[in-house]
DNA sequence: TATGAATGAGCATTCATTCAT
DNA sequence: CATGAATGAATGCTCATTCAT
């Protein structure tokens, strides 16, 4: 079908002659690629996935129209793309944000704090990253939403903490995962509602994490 | 509630002494309205919101397309009542279903009960319930989203055992009904995707809720 | 006039034994049609005749949405009702202050200074009543225009004038009739627009209109 | 004359060095507004504003439904193109038709001659492109109405003949203009009714027009 | 005679995607 | 590799009219 965004998925694309997908993708072709994921990150945040067409972003972009599909297969895909991003640039922020932890307590903290500290550089962001995907298409059940990546990571540093026996002995670490993604989820988004101090919302939501996971014998 | 939209106000500028609009909503259009609610509610279960056509709930609630318009002013107004009426059943069904309650454990627990018993009898009503209404309408931030009132009705059930001392004093209620709220929604859509059994999903939930609520000393 | 609309043709309706067509229009009913019409006539001049429905003007004259139909065949019926009420309105206003005239110049003022005094008193009424059929509905080249029947009226006036040898012997009547009405319409919109003064609008009218009619020797 | 509709104006946020939107709106941008412009006087003419439909106007013109809005932000905004290009048209003809001028009345009869001719070669297009924008669209009323233009275009024309001293001193230019226009639509139309001769039709109202503006000492 | 709930063809408009250049 | 004009199925919604009560 298309043949230079993702259809052939690695494995697939042995026998082909003709056309070798590019495997330097040209500067200008990056250079293209950037413009329009960088604004496709700002509409989906300011305006969300169906307030958002995929014209206003090649438009934002200063590409053509046609471009945006030279690039990704359809507006979903893009979305995923710019999920993916902002995950790995939260990832990133987190890990430079990593200090030296003493206790559980100061892990989650510290976690919550580039978190936050993310969020407040990049407002909205993570709102919009997070979406839930059966809201974004109808029958693209397949497809491995952001929030739930997320909640695996959380798992397995869960798992990590419970290695060490620092979190109650009958914790699911994948389980637990996904409580401590929705508890970070709507407790945020509250506080950012209400205009809650940062400090303030990261202490309630520290407290209640580790209590969550801990039980004092 | 409210769903006699009138678009104009209509004073009617001459006399008209007897006035009251419509007291008794009549047995036919009453019965109009819940055909509509109710093919809302499947469609919107099972397609969701975009997935959902007003002209597919009219249809399948065997009336005309214009009847829809007669009952909500719009789409939205019709995703809401349906959004409402499924939290009003589910606070009812919590209520009939609340056995006495000797202490916080088990009062978290026959409310979450509660919440698996409906959803297990009406499987996907809360997920479609609980969309989030950013992702439905662009600019519609006055309207109050179902997820929120939820959360408030778990917050003031904090507050009563707030009041009794049975949560740690340095709970924000509030806040927490927003926390708890979030693990629910993420927890239990974890454990329906990947299968879990209801009896353990109960317990590993009511175990992270009551952590999270208590400190022991 | 109509009262049963339309269907029996006057001379049709001969043979049809039961249903006489209640030959005294009781109080009840004639009170409805006048509540519809006065109705009609404050929506059709606010909102004109695209932008009122049948609705709006059943709900303002306070009777069901059906009774509109009990009255009036349909939308335009109603219209050409009312552009007709109006009408008879204008030249028992005009006849009523016909004062004793003594010339053409004098005439004329008399009667553009009730149309502009009747316009005072109800602001918009002759506008709206006077808008173009082809506007209001397609293939409707059957019905006579208001504009035109009032064409008519001035140009029987100017018969009148012509048989007393006061305007030109080579004036066209019914075509003079027309541009006159033009003059009226025109004119007074404008005038109107603008916020010209009614005393000036009379005299600058008056003065066209009895050039356009005369040639001085 | 803009055609352009920009929707968002889009500042791009991004560097963007080079600009310049569309600069030379490419010959097939041209071609395509051309075609729907043609079918729109077509069907404007033929039907009438509301008889006729985005849909039909593209379907005539050989072109997608959303074309049309590619080039006209709505319904209105073809149509007011539409009034715009008729007016050019005629006042484009009129000045071809200009011939040497001794008089006030040769001037008159030219330029009336000039509208019949047109009116001749284009039959219904001036009753089409003079339709009153009120019944048009409810609210529009910043919007100019081609006849308005007109009104204008006669009143400087007027303002000249008065700066020779051709017309009566106390003519108010502004208000004949749109009187005369007043006289023209009206005499115009009611001519075309009956069949009346063009040579007539001329005469009669070259005579009123000519009048309504001088008197003879 | 009156009602008002119901109707459904019809409307103006949008937008994810394609394709000729 | 890029463009942007073109597309047309689809959408949410309206409103003149009917008809069971």
């Amino acid at each position: 079908m298309t043949n230079n965004h993702a259809p052939e998925d690695a494995d697939t694309a042995t026998l082909s002659v003709e056309e070798a997908p590019s495997p330097v993708p040209s500067k200008r072709r990056l250079e293209s690629r950037r413009r329009i994921l960088a604004a496709a990150r700002q509409l989906f945040v300011e305006r969300g996935y169906h307030g958002t067409r995929p014209q206003d972003i090649s438009k934002a972009a200063g590409v053509g129209h046609g471009t945006f599909y030279l690039h990704f297969a359809d507006k979903l895909e893009c979305f995923l793309a710019f999920a993916e991003e902002a995950s790995a640039e939260l990832e990133k922020f987190a890990a430079e944000h990593h200090a030296d932890v003493h206790s559980l307590e100061e892990g989650i903290r510290e976690v919550l704090k580039a978190v936050f500290e993310y969020s407040e550089e990049n407002p909205g962001v993570l709102a919009a990253a997070l979406t839930d995907i059966n809201v974004l298409a109808v029958d693209e059940t397949d497809k491995v939403m952001p929030v739930d990546r997320w909640a695996e990571q959380w798992a397995s540093t869960i798992q990590e903490w419970a290695d060490k026996g620092v979190v109650a002995p009958d914790t699911d670490p994948m389980f637990a995962g996904h409580v401590l993604v929705g508890m970070i989820r709507q407790g945020g988004a509250y506080a950012y509602r209400v205009g809650l101090e940062p400090k303030e919302t990261l202490d309630k939501l520290t407290r209640s994490i580790v209590r969550s996971l801990t039980t004092t014998p």
